[in-house]
DNA sequence: CGATGTGAATCGTTTCACAGCC
DNA sequence: GGCTGTGAAACGATTCACATCG
């Protein structure tokens, strides 16, 4: 969130900014913005604030997208097509370079700029390739074979939006993204405070 | 998540549950799982564990899923009609009863049970119908000013995939569900575990 | 004896207050 | 005078230890 707000900053043309107003901006406190950047590496001058060109690289740099990321999609199912089709993926640095479904009837179909791939061939291509992250948008019971040999395959990181809880060696990160789930959170936070 | 676990045993006909093999399950400490069930009011009983079927039952109360949420899909873009295509969301008590769209191509057809309707009529026919729940999947520039209609319309949850944060009384919960960000943070974490 | 609910200890995070720099 | 970086205090959340119940 701070390399957004940075960015979109550096977008307008601020050329500084204090840790008071980013605060503002994130709905933070002054204080937990400077403990946070101290965190990554004291960018800022007292009396002056964060130069926002400064910041927005370091930021880009230790979020890891500084470089574009290769990103192999699993499932080419109404998920899959969604994100396909959401152009602020490559602007922020991922690009999906790979599509995999099991569907021979999907197989051999463009799919954005790639043609779809059969998912037996799934470890070889993404060994060869050295992709290392992966989104994952197939049926539940598909979810965790796949993710099993997308970890075989050396991939290091996987969005996951099955809504299971994916069992995987912790050297692999899973990153869930359950919409059932955030809409009984949804629903949960609106009992809790009454509405 | 603990109602996701105890339906999972629930169907499974598991009928009593320790908190340990809760915790196991969630990847929690046990004496954590016991705090949290205690937050909601102690279903427990000593050298017992916790009724499933019992458990099942509080939180679907507590969660406010007990009965099913109307719910209206602003945007039928790929989003919307992943979405739509998603039988998940029934089955876990969301129901799209209305579908919007501003694109006059796109107005008239139909998306799941519904008809897409005109943004124009949405306050009208959201407040005439009682609906308090609603899907925003718009490009960003929209989402702001939906948001506000929505608000007005007597919305008070809202999960919303455009990635800009939406500014709206407090009284009105907003769920973020920002895909890029996502990715963002698998990167992040990536970087600082050194992958 | 197994497992809960609970209060005390522990841990990490946020807030606060301020010395020091621009 | 404004604003950062920093250590100490405050806070909340998790863990622990145990009295208690089935």
């Amino acid at each position: 969130m701070y390399l957004r707000i940075a960015e979109g900053l550096l977008a307008e043309g601020v050329e500084t900014i204090s840790s008071r107003k980013l605060a503002q901006m994130l709905g933070l406190t002054d204080g937990l913005v400077r403990a946070d950047l101290v965190y990554f590496g004291a960018f800022g001058r007292p009396g002056v604030g964060y130069r926002v060109a400064h910041l927005v690289e370091e930021l880009r740099r230790i979020v890891g997208i500084d470089q574009v990321w290769p990103v192999a999609l699993v499932g080419c199912g109404s998920v899959g097509r969604a994100l396909l089709a959401y152009e602020g993926l490559r602007k922020r640095s991922f690009d999906i370079v790979a599509v995999f479904d099991s569907d021979p009837a999907k197989i051999g179909r463009s799919a954005g700029n790639c043609r779809v791939q059969d998912t037996a061939d799934l470890g070889r291509e993404l060994t060869q390739r050295g992709i290392r992250m992966a989104i994952l948008a197939v049926p539940s019971g598909a979810a965790q074979p796949l993710a099993e040999q997308l970890a075989a395959a050396g991939v290091v990181g996987i969005m996951n939006f099955a809504p299971v809880r994916i069992k995987l060696p912790p050297e692999v990160v899973v990153m869930n993204v359950d919409l059932t789930l955030i809409l009984e959170r949804l629903s949960l936070r609106l009992k809790v405070t009454g509405r």
